[in-house]
DNA sequence: GCGCATTTCTTGGCCGACCAAGTTAATCTC
DNA sequence: GAGATTAACTTGGTCGGCCAAGAAATGCGC
């Protein structure tokens, strides 16, 4: 404990290194790590994807179709938990480019069935693909210890705000006290 | 070092319970979490900007504004780091709400200068007390130590992906060593 | 049956984000 | 100094998101 006159002398008890913060972010260093990581994660997956003919976003719609085969849409916007206009309008443009198709439910005739097109089959396997390679991207260097241990943080922080977005999928208490 | 029989024998070698997972996805079950507290997170701090009349990503933009007095809009999209044209359509926007005030450099004609009026001086002190209730939210439950780690590991995590996107703001390499 | 609420989806508008292309001013080159 | 190049925005278009408001079919109460 010497020739440490400590990097500046007062309270260094936050998360992040805070210098070279924003002042009105020193509140919340975790907080604009989260955002920075989310932009460059989103961002690197739209890279892998754009070269599928997806845009970022449209993944996770088509990863609930492959699962599950035709479902009601109302079912997928549930499942997905987007604004129902919002999967309108991806739905409308997967459609167009081919990966989707739509038709009315016999059943009830107000609803929609949507399944994924034979072709987007081909789709699947490099959607696989770049996400394992974007898994990789993102954990380069990590030990498996590590991420093991930030997987489990990370479920905690979903619990965190899933529970006060009052939005939680079923698994917030679950993680939450875990 | 003994009585670790590894978690459970067979092939759990995914750091995230990858259980009820998307197919698609079980390559990358952290990108998966991230991408899921990355909505939940930006949703939450929206919802905590909502009230004080800013739209999720202007934040930032107010931040470094707030931190550097007038500045050259050239200097602020290099520290933001977003594309030209998202940053000239935000100051319009904000311009009219009456956070910011911009006009012609007179050093050099084709450049703007833009500085937070000083009514903003008031969101400042609301945003700086938003980004704290967000931290607390997003980490609530974790100890000291845990949040630590967590940013520890996202520290990394943003090297990763920042190299690899090569839009590295300067930290990528001292990260992605540590 | 009739009316009224509920569910399901769509449309329009707005904002953040991107790209591509254009405009204006400064700068470099010869 | 004239011409080409570069830098600093702006505009228009697209997509992912949201909200608000509408249209259409179902279901419920009576």
């Amino acid at each position: 404990m010497k020739a440490e006159t400590n990097t500046a002398g007062a309270a260094q008890d936050d998360p992040a290194c805070s210098a070279r913060l924003p002042l009105a972010a020193r509140n919340g260093p975790v907080s604009m790590l989260v955002s920075r990581v989310a932009r460059l994660h989103r961002i690197a997956a739209g890279k892998l994807l754009k070269g599928l003919g997806l845009y970022p976003g449209q993944e996770f719609l088509m990863m609930h179709l492959w699962d599950t085969g035709p479902v009601r849409q109302s079912e997928l916007i549930k499942a997905v938990d987007l604004d129902p206009s919002t999967v309108t309008k991806m739905l409308q443009r997967l459609e167009q480019a081919g990966h989707v198709r739509r038709r009315p439910d016999p059943e009830d005739r107000r609803a929609v069935l949507v399944e994924s097109t034979e072709t987007s089959c081909a789709l699947l396997t490099e959607v696989q693909r770049s996400w394992g390679e974007l898994e990789e991207q993102t954990l380069a260097g990590l030990t498996p210890d590590e991420r093991v241990q930030l997987a489990r943080l990370l479920t905690r922080v979903e619990a965190n705000l899933c529970t006060e977005t009052a939005d939680c999928p079923e698994e917030a208490r679950r993680a939450a006290l875990r």
